[in-house]
DNA sequence: TTTTAGCACTCAACTACTAAGAGTGCTAAC
DNA sequence: GTTAGCACTCTTAGTAGTTGAGTGCTAAAA
């Protein structure tokens, strides 16, 4: 529907304005060498781009800059991804390379890799789907006579901790018993099952071996409790966002740290739905905070099944080409490395 | 030095330019109904003011504001220190009664109380003194022939966890072996002496015990890695400080917040000293971002030992009285938090 | 039919100037 | 010692005028 011509013009519109963020006029795209036509010929195609919708102008007598609509049409088919350089690439690996670190501290180096590399606030999201994180490990440590810690240890190398209360007439060994009973009898178990269990079966059990099963079963709650899927936000970069000439303004920065601070809001635009690389720009996040914000995100998986999104957020003025680039192959390579870490495990 | 009219008008000054952020002529002064003088009066007495260094003019024209010099002379001899009136006092014991809570979760909880009740940034530090921290529990749990998790529990409820590799030719039984003879070894020592013993008598035990003892220490020493007295800072309300007229410029929030993320330069400022409320104003801070910027820190303790600090970081403006009632209080109340959970444990 | 040169028009951004207002410092009177 | 009065300073807000980038339209050229 766009003529060769017209898209050959907003290419350069778009691009121009991702560089330069100031809207440009006609005779700025005529003096590009790639273009062969006068000011007025440009003139007239950007008067019908803007009718289509693609352009806008910020008034009269300013030159134009791409609409929402540019935007998703230039990232749709036009834009052409940036691979990694070389020593990006030996930057990304090196900071991977050798070491066997934890789920936690490997969405960390994520995330301050996306930043640093992208200029934008990167987001890396744990998403533990349930499903495939097993029970490796319980163990229940007394600190004092009415508190203690509970630790779970999961197959992926989460380590989740709580400090419970212990509820009155549970002797110290009493527990070691009963954390004994609970190795043998779930490790190896799915999450959501391990909850179910101690519901049903581990109760009545339970009843035969202790004497105050009754409060073991309260104690047991109490490490469960909280433990249900919790998605771990890992936020880095987020002053990169003022170096943006659109983000120059008190307010709106506030704004987008305050949203940003807000994880459950994060959550829904950080899903893991589909494959690949996916890109939203403008309103198409549905939240006014951050309708002159692009977020760009990928999922990456575990055995196949997906575990967490990775994604920056920048101005819908964004490196789109360099930015799908740089998410898609940290999503590739943390899929990587967690396949090498976990697989299995 | 100052007479008793020049401390009244000093008082005055600061007072108002903390509640308006703007000069304060010598007309605004005389009126107030506490005092009694023409505005010439005041002007010969501010004009005095400012050749002693108390207060100083942006322009010519405009009123006066307190230099630094002034603020330190209002916080050391003219300040009464609020208390916390009685829904804030409810509001914070609300938080932490009734619940048995995680070192961690406790200096994010305090946090939080903190930025909301004074509307400034917040800063929680987690020094955890080494010389008070001895070990509860150690576990190492495998994940896989190659990976393991290694988790440390200490008296004050704090779990460390670290993955690591674990080393060629170390079977999964032998380090169930190896973990039940270092919990009957180490238990209960301080984990300064912990890390000494692991390097000296252990490994000459471990000699006898085990095989490969050589691989078994390559995997004690992945473990403990890392796990020397790391502050964690928790900072809340970062954006509070956005709402201050006087910080309504992109480029001064941006060094801020990233003097924020910068935890090492925090520490610094945090480092709990002495005992009772300190309170760094401007250049004091040493520090040349911040030096527009106040800091009220005090020390928090557990048996009698500094743990930590609370803080919290406003403009030079700031509202003196308050958060310096605020962070005594919060300091005080967490002391006693501490002592009633981890006290003797 | 497509492209381009030319021209009138628009509008933000900058400059220069003015007026208003808040506040001071000084002097002289109380 | 205190205060009224006044000239002076300096910021802020407002008003014109100017400039320049950019457009839209028309008519001529290709």
């Amino acid at each position: 529907m766009l003529s060769a011509r017209q898209i050959q013009i907003l290419n350069a519109i778009v691009d121009n304005y991702i560089r330069h963020a100031e809207p440009i006029g006609s005779r700025t795209i005529s003096k590009r060498e790639d273009i062969g036509y006068s000011s007025a010929t440009i003139r007239n195609e950007m008067s019908d781009l803007e009718e289509l919708g693609f352009l806008e102008q910020p008034h009269t007598s300013a030159g134009r800059i791409p609409s929402q609509k540019g935007y998703r049409y230039y990232v749709d088919h036009l834009l052409k991804p940036t691979h990694l350089c070389e020593d990006e690439m030996k930057y990304v690996r090196r900071l991977f390379a050798d070491k066997y670190y934890a789920f936690e501290q490997i969405t960390q180096h994520t995330a301050a890799i996306l930043s640093s590399l992208t200029n934008y606030t990167s987001i890396v999201l744990g998403h533990e789907e349930i499903l495939d994180t097993k029970l490796k490990h319980i163990q229940i440590v007394p600190l004092s006579t009415h508190s203690a810690v509970a630790i779970i240890v999961t197959n992926t190398g989460k380590v989740e901790n709580k400090t419970i209360q212990v509820p009155e007439g549970i002797p110290i060994d009493e527990i070691e018993r009963l954390v004994n009973f609970l190795n043998t009898k779930l490790v190896g178990l799915p999450l959501l099952e391990v909850r179910q269990k101690i519901q049903n079966e581990i109760s009545s059990e339970l009843q035969r071996l202790m004497e105050n099963y009754q409060s073991a079963l309260l104690l047991l709650e109490g490490a469960f409790r909280g433990t249900e899927p919790e998605e771990k936000v890992v936020l880095k970069g987020t002053t990169n966002i003022m170096m943006q000439p659109e983000f120059r303004d008190v307010d709106k920065i506030r704004n987008i740290l305050e949203f940003l601070d807000t994880n459950e809001q994060l959550m829904k635009h950080f899903a893991p739905t589909s494959n690949g690389v996916r890109v939203k720009i403008g309103t198409e996040n549905r939240e006014d905070v951050i309708n002159s914000c692009s977020i760009i995100t990928a999922t990456y998986h575990l055995d196949g099944n997906p575990v967490g999104t990775v994604g920056i957020l920048g101005p819908t003025r964004m490196e789109y080409g360099k930015a799908i680039g740089i998410v898609d192959f940290l999503a590739k390579d943390l899929t990587r490395i967690l396949e090498k870490l976990y697989s299995g495990g």
